[in-house]
DNA sequence: ATATTTGTAACTTGTATAGTTACGAATCAA
DNA sequence: TTGATTCGTAACTATACAAGTTACAAATAT
């Protein structure tokens, strides 16, 4: 499993907090993620084809939201990181070295089984705008804050 | 990503397959399959957990379905390989090595999100029992088969 | 021109899972 | 009771994949 997803999403939250205030760039998010600016620039290049967000160099360059927040969901977020994989859901007999028939039919079919769960994570996503995602993660940052120091 | 539960539902199936005409050891089930006997032992230890199978060792000994394969289902099956780690579905940010408050935030956020694809997957699982996939996945390796040699 | 920033290739590191070896414990048969 | 068989599981190795890092060309702004 990646975490792309979730780098994704961080993204477009930091990105639609400062829309308007010119553009962010790739070491700002990182530091603020705590990860290196090269796997933030890795995801948003997956962004940017997806056309979530625009990315200029140079200077005071960066990138900044492709549409409005209230415009941009989690399912498109997903649609975005798995371009190339086609799932972030967990499959099965990936690592598997058998060349036996079977395991690649057995696979197969409950990989099957596996996209109604899909279908219903992409519905679930679908519901969310960044906007909402982002006071959501708000409000739990603040919660887990007050649980620190609870004065 | 791990093969647990497709190693599971095939020794299930195997087992199925032969039930009533005494049990079968783990070196039989690793050839069918294609892989070492420690590794389907292994995955048998959560279907015994689970009470699907039952096993005995010495001359003579292997495993047997706990209960009729009609009254075991594939949901089973996956609880059974999910005991420990709660879900087969991927998660978000296993492997980020942040250390910045937000991330797991995030991450718990959208994993609550995943509850709802967990859900749509267990009920689909549940639907299928063990006779219905054994048949299942012997039409399509028989299909399979015709593909390589039509006549 | 120079500094800044992106985009991406190449490499290293960390971690999870499959595969393997080994061996004690349980069971059965002679 | 002895020996063969099989399970159960610990310990190790091999492989694959994702994150993290380094490096540098290309694009952009001043």
């Amino acid at each position: 499993m990646n975490s792309q997803l979730t780098i994704a999403v961080y993204i477009l939250a930091v990105l639609a907090n400062r829309a308007g205030q010119g553009a962010i760039t790739s070491a700002e998010i990182a530091e603020g993620f705590g990860t290196n600016p090269v796997v933030i620039r890795r995801v948003m290049s997956l962004l940017k084809k997806a056309e979530l967000v625009k990315s200029r160099p140079g200077t005071g360059g960066g990138s900044v939201l492709g549409r409005p927040a209230e415009e941009i969901t989690l399912r498109d977020a997903y649609a975005a990181v798995t371009i190339e994989t086609g799932s972030v859901l967990g499959r099965q007999s990936g690592n598997c070295r058998s060349n036996i028939p079977i395991a690649p039919i057995i696979a197969e079919y409950l990989n099957e089984l596996y996209e109604d769960a899909e279908k219903a994570l992409i519905r679930r996503l679908g519901s969310v705008t960044i906007s909402d995602f982002r006071l959501e993660i708000a409000n739990r940052a603040k919660a887990s804050l007050s649980k620190v120091s609870p004065q």
